[in-house]
DNA sequence: CGAGTTTGACCCGCGC
DNA sequence: GCGCGGGTCAAACTCG
């Protein structure tokens, strides 16, 4: 049973681990850290997710034309073990260039493209 | 002052 | 058809 997992990569297929660290005690809250990928986050939402007995985090990328977005998922009880699911895919390139990364213009470009589309299908009609 | 972050409420999709 | 869960957006507050 390996490719139920390996042959549905619509969006969410990479996974990251991170961990929970106290940032500000004096406002008395935790503050979520997570490994720098490179690019921008905005945070826009937690959750409790019952299902699971996880908190859920949800970012967005920050650019204009970029629709990727990012799902932090980690235990109430272990929040040394934060697992990040990055959703859909970035069209633009990294605005923070860390350590050699040369993953640049690949066959990635087209497949981004025809996923965007899919994803720009959102409920956005008059809000 | 601006941007980012936080919390709540609302909405949609799916299950039964 | 209704209910529940999950996801997103909005408003407000705080920090830089």
């Amino acid at each position: 049973m390996s490719e139920a997992s390996h042959t549905r990569q619509d969006s969410m297929e990479i996974l990251e681990e991170g961990y929970i660290e106290e940032q500000d005690m004096d406002r008395g809250g935790y503050r979520l850290v997570l490994p720098e990928d490179g690019y921008e986050w905005r945070k826009y939402g937690q959750k409790f997710i019952k299902n699971i007995g996880k908190m859920r985090s949800y970012f967005k990328c920050q650019r204009s034309n970029c629709s990727a977005k990012k799902r932090a998922e980690w235990s109430t009880s272990e929040p040394n073990n934060l697992k990040v699911v990055y959703k859909g895919v970035h069209n633009h390139a990294l605005p923070a260039s860390e350590s050699g990364s040369s993953q640049l213009g690949t066959s990635s470009n087209a497949n981004q493209y025809d996923l965007l589309t899919q994803v720009f299908g959102d409920r956005s009609t008059a809000h």
